[in-house]
RNA sequence: GCGCCCUUCGUCUAUCGGUUAGGACGCCAGGUUUUCAACCUGGAAAGAGGGGUUCGAUUCCCCUAGGGCGUGCCA
């Protein structure tokens, strides 16, 4: 597509490199998902790195937050790697780069750094470090600085950028300042810890957001200097809010352990992500087994994508349908006892199973699901909410006193029965359907909106349902 | 400031010079209906603007505008 080739005779190995400076937001899941994806459509290596090197800001919270945020998204890697067990390596190479003279020591002062930016942001040049030590003598340093040890960037022509999505990227040189390798304490930079972690952990393809599209250029000179070879870059754009300006929590920058407990499932977050950006024809719902049979680097868009609830609601609908009754009756577990407080017993996880194929085909998340389940969990006697108050007149009672003796006399207790039965009873009593059903359903559910009457029946059972029924019989004060 | 990237319905996208510009989400209307939904059918809805190149541009090139990213002794 951009006229790359991509050397199939080697295996891929692809990487997720996240600093665990706070949780693992929606952006990151999608470049480990492409990542994963990648590896697994070639049967490559997908490899997890954290670059904890920020001693300050990386958190243990966060870097289990990481994990179970992967783990949790189904996407296993196959090494692990923490970045800050390997500072003497990275240390070892801005020595070699230091003796082959492709790095130098630099002695300036943050004042005269600033000073630096300053003059040449006023001259229209670019503000990075302008090169002061690179050619002057060592001797001339003054005392008692710490030096930090910056690359030799080429100052002349362009560094040509061969991206996998963006294409042929070229940035001019004198764009690229000397930056920093060793800090003044001793500690490699994270440009320089990038490209040795990369280079060796084996690392062919490097996909990434495009905020590192600039950072490529600026890397590409070390593996030069080390004469190693430059891995394919694929830099894809970022994630949006749905007003298009920078994601925030409000638009969907969340943790992805938010959409876990918002009720959407691995596999529809999957599904979501992938198309943010990607595509194949006209597929919307693709399963993670299709999309490593598809995913490639050419179909992924340059444009950056937007956040759209709507869209990951849809496709989370879909998966939840797909997911068999034991399965979802499983993951339900949970939110009915975290936002529920409710612990099913035997006989009504029972109930919820005799529900969950009609339930399921209406809830978008399983935090619906849960709520439309709650009903089939309330203990006698339930709570009657206004609405349903509002069916359970006098008449209606009475009515129902008949049809809680027609529902007694039935023997059989399957949806398709009890429509019959209902039916019928409903003709002979000369009302409409409504005023029938919907006096039932308050009393079975104790509010105005549920599932199919006869599905409710069913799942509640013959002697659960007939003593909801009856609870309401009663004259109430 | 300098550099780079991006720009098709509201949103995600298809289109690899010639199409009535397709699909999906959402939205609207109708249908179905015992509630809320779901479901079915139909509908509205797009090539940022301006120049080129070409027999012909959404598609190729340039400019402008808008948005994003980079420009740290953060990663």
């Amino acid at each position: 597509m951009h006229g790359i080739s991509t050397d199939l005779m080697t295996t891929p190995v692809t990487r997720f490199a996240p600093s665990p400076t706070g949780m693992l937001h929606i952006g990151g899941a999608r470049t480990a998902l492409f990542n994963w994806l990648y590896a697994r459509h070639h049967g490559g290596r997908f490899l997890l790195r954290i670059e904890d090197t920020d001693r300050e800001r990386s958190t243990e919270d966060a870097k289990a937050a990481i994990l179970n945020g992967m783990t949790w998204l189904g996407l296993d890697w196959d090494d692990l790697v923490y970045q800050s067990e390997r500072i003497e390596r990275h240390k070892e190479v801005a020595q070699k780069l230091l003796d082959s003279g492709h790095a130098y020591y630099c002695y300036c002062s943050p004042e005269e750094l600033s000073q630096m930016r300053e003059t040449a942001k006023a001259e229209g040049r670019p503000t990075g470090y302008d090169g002061t030590w690179r050619d002057r003598d060592p001797s001339e340093a003054p005392d008692g600085v710490d030096p930090v040890v910056r690359l030799k960037t080429p100052r002349d022509g362009d560094t040509l950028i061969k991206d996998h999505i963006q294409g042929d990227v070229r940035i001019p040189n004198s764009q690229l300042d000397d930056y920093i390798l060793l800090r003044s304490d001793g500690t490699p930079t994270y440009m320089l810890s990038v490209v040795v972690d990369d280079h060796d952990m084996g690392i062919t393809h490097i996909i990434r957001g495009d905020d590192h599209l600039t950072n490529a250029a600026r890397q590409i000179p070390i593996y030069q200097a080390m004469g190693w070879d430059i891995p394919a870059f694929a830099h894809q754009s970022l994630i949006h809010g749905s007003d298009g300006a920078k994601l925030s929590k409000r638009h969907g920058a969340l943790a992805v352990e938010a959409y876990r407990d918002m009720g959407y499932l691995p596999e529809g977050m999957r599904n979501y992500l992938l198309r943010l950006g990607w595509s194949h024809g006209d597929d919307e719902i693709i399963p993670t087994d299709k999309a490593i049979a598809w995913f490639n680097l050419d179909s992924v868009g340059r444009a950056p994508a937007r956040f759209d609830f709507d869209k990951l609601n849809f496709v989370n609908a879909h998966y939840i349908k797909e997911t068999p009754d034991t399965e979802l009756l499983e993951l339900l577990l949970p939110f009915l006892a975290q936002n529920h407080g409710l612990t099913p017993t035997e006989g009504e996880s029972e109930r919820i199973l005799k529900a969950l194929p009609e339930l399921k085909l209406h809830a978008k998340t399983l935090v619906e699901l849960s709520e439309n389940t709650e009903f089939l969990l309330l203990k006698r006697p339930l709570p009657i909410t206004d609405k349903a108050k509002k069916q359970l007149g006098d008449e209606a009672r009475s009515m129902l006193a008949n049809l809680h003796q027609t529902l007694e006399e039935s023997g059989v207790w399957t949806p398709e029965a009890l429509e019959s039965l209902i039916r019928a009873f409903v003709d002979t009593s000369g009302l409409k359907f409504g005023q029938v059903g919907q006096p039932l359903r308050a009393a079975l559910t104790g509010g105005a909106k549920s599932p199919g009457i006869f599905d409710v029946l069913h799942a509640l059972g013959r002697d659960e349902s007939l003593a909801r029924i009856k609870d309401q019989l009663a004259k109430r004060p």
